[in-house]
DNA sequence: TTCTCTACTGTGAACGCTCACAGAAGCATG
DNA sequence: CATGCTTCTGTGAGCGTTCACAGTAGAGAA
């Protein structure tokens, strides 16, 4: 009677133990483990019994070891801190991230560099090779750490189009521009001709591409472009809040605003409450992003949807393609007018 | 002219190349490397000064090979993934853990565990030991994964008390019972009196530890348990609204309610409006939470704060204590009535 | 037959580290 | 002067895997 797997807690069965159980060689057994390949059917057959049996896991950490690889991948913030909270994008993105590596087998770290000093011990922790690649969270410009991967040759791809960097890095975005121009179109069609923009940080893509879409809009449509409609916010509520009333002020005939964030646009719509604004009648207000922000604001938001889903997945596509060897890629995803009673 | 540490991306150095240049064996090195003792102050500054020059850091995975240890935990996420969506606690608790882990330069794992495979999967994966231990969340009771890691004898914190198990898991909780007996209490000494409550899922120990307050509270000032005033949610904004509307319904008289969650709170209050009652004239709302959605909401409301930057903390040191071989303990962190418009 | 090719299998040698052990040196104690 | 103790150091072994290589068997071609 030999010993089995369960209970004892004793030790960990190796591939050494898989070999005996299914009488064949480490080798084999290792070959079973990656792929099959030149392995004959019944010894095929038997050492996925004796795995079975053996309730036999790879070590992981021996693996790496030769091969070189962590099978990991890091996923890396280096935002503010007060974005991560308020946005809830970033909790879609994170989930689907941390779904589609599920599928490949591959854990996610999670790393945080808000820091200075964080940023020095993200960045020789990953060039250290302790992940394979990094799926990287940092719209703003100039991000050192960026930089910095992208010069050691780490594998990445960022979310969102990263202004600093050269073409060489891979990215996955949603049609900033595109979805503007959609937004900037429904309200023109709604007969608004004096809108205004509250746009994102000119250093984030959203920022620029978002009031470029805007403005190629208006010109098309032959408006004149007015200055005194266009503020700018960093995605925060009170952003929003604070531009709306700076817009307010300097064009009091605003019949329409477009909003490039729905928590900004939460903003807007209390700043337009206090000042006796009926949305949408008196002014019609459009967002970005269809966060759930947007249903729970009253009047509910007609805005943009990112397709948050389908970004995480291609960034782990890509991620994964660039790993086994395949050049950077750049992926634009369309979005999605979604119309509700703000707009 | 020996080879540097600059450029090249030739070959990581290791704890060889470290010896060798520092003129001691590898032995001394690993000392330093783990704590310095047993080393003279010349060996140990001439290795620190080798560890620079070369740029050496440590292969984790050898490491982790012969201690057994992985030097990473896992953070664990049970539950049905709309709350991670829609519940902002979840982030604060995840940026918290995540920080404090990395100051003891220790990665986290994100782990999702929604459906049964992936439950199967994850628990593998953990019971292998590629984790050292788990920060779980999980408030729903017979977690089977949360079993299995306890039978397993992995390490594991709890955030918030698990129903379902034996007293032999670590779990750290904000104060729910004396929370609600603030908010209780608060709400009588504004002179209510008719006080209905929307708490959460029985199965969860917010749900039955805010109820049993609220109950205690009034039991105390001499009023009569009126079951028509209590009706139970899950935590979700919609579930607020359907709450409150029962209670419209049921206690037309009501002048207050205590809402298990901020979030539910906002559909109270969403439910309120619509019923044409003024808040807090007519009725007085107390939330449970002190999330964005707090001060989100209008009027702001006025809620529990639960401490959650204490909270990630805690189960971080509670985690790492146990690691080191403590045993399992509780941690009950207390609340902060929080008062705002809306009470 | 003999040779070559393909499909498959087993065996040492790493990978980079820690751990146990042996041994050296210094100093106090018997 | 031996003995013990403490502090420090180097060395071999081994953690569990993959990889390169050598080797076997069987099929088909010369």
């Amino acid at each position: 009677m030999t010993m089995s797997n369960t209970g004892g807690r004793r030790r960990a069965p190796t591939i050494h133990d898989v070999a005996r159980e299914a009488g064949v060689s480490r080798g084999t057994v290792s070959r079973v483990l990656n792929g099959g390949h030149y392995v004959s059917p019944a010894a095929q057959e038997a050492v996925n019994a004796a795995i079975r049996k053996t309730g036999y896991v790879v070590n992981r950490h021996a693996r790496s070891l030769i091969t070189g690889r962590s099978d990991s991948v890091g996923f890396l913030l280096t935002e503010p801190q007060e974005r991560f909270f308020e946005d809830p994008n970033f909790n879609v993105l994170l989930r689907g991230c941390t779904q589609a590596l599920a599928a490949h087998d591959i854990p996610l770290l999670l790393m945080l560099a808000g820091t200075r000093d964080e940023r020095r011990r993200i960045t020789r922790y990953i060039t250290a090779g302790h992940v394979d690649g990094v799926l990287l969270v940092s719209s703003h410009s100039g991000d050192p750490v960026a930089e910095e991967l992208r010069a050691a040759g780490v594998p990445l791809v960022a979310c969102g189009k990263p202004i600093g960097l050269g073409s060489k890095v891979s990215y996955v975005a949603a049609d900033d521009r595109d979805g503007a121009r959609d937004m900037v179109r429904h309200l023109l069609s709604l007969g608004r001709r004096r809108i205004g923009v509250v746009t994102g940080p000119p250093d984030t893509p959203g920022g620029v591409e978002r009031l470029a879409g805007y403005r190629e809009v208006l010109a098309e449509a032959g408006l004149p472009a007015d200055e005194r409609l266009v503020v700018s916010g960093d995605y925060s509520r009170a952003s929003g809040e604070a531009g709306a009333e700076r817009l307010l002020e300097r064009a009091p005939d605003m019949d329409a605003v477009f909003v490039a964030s729905d928590l900004m646009a939460q903003g807007v719509l209390a700043a337009l409450h206090r000042a006796g604004k009926r949305v949408p009648e008196d002014i019609a207000v459009g967002g970005f992003d269809d966060s759930p922000a947007a249903t729970a604001a009253t009047p509910a938001l007609t805005t943009i949807r990112q397709p948050w889903d389908r970004i995480s997945n291609e960034m782990v596509r890509v991620l994964l393609a660039q790993l086994g060897g395949e050049d950077p890629a750049a992926v634009i995803l369309p979005t999605e007018l979604v119309r509700r009673e703000s707009a």
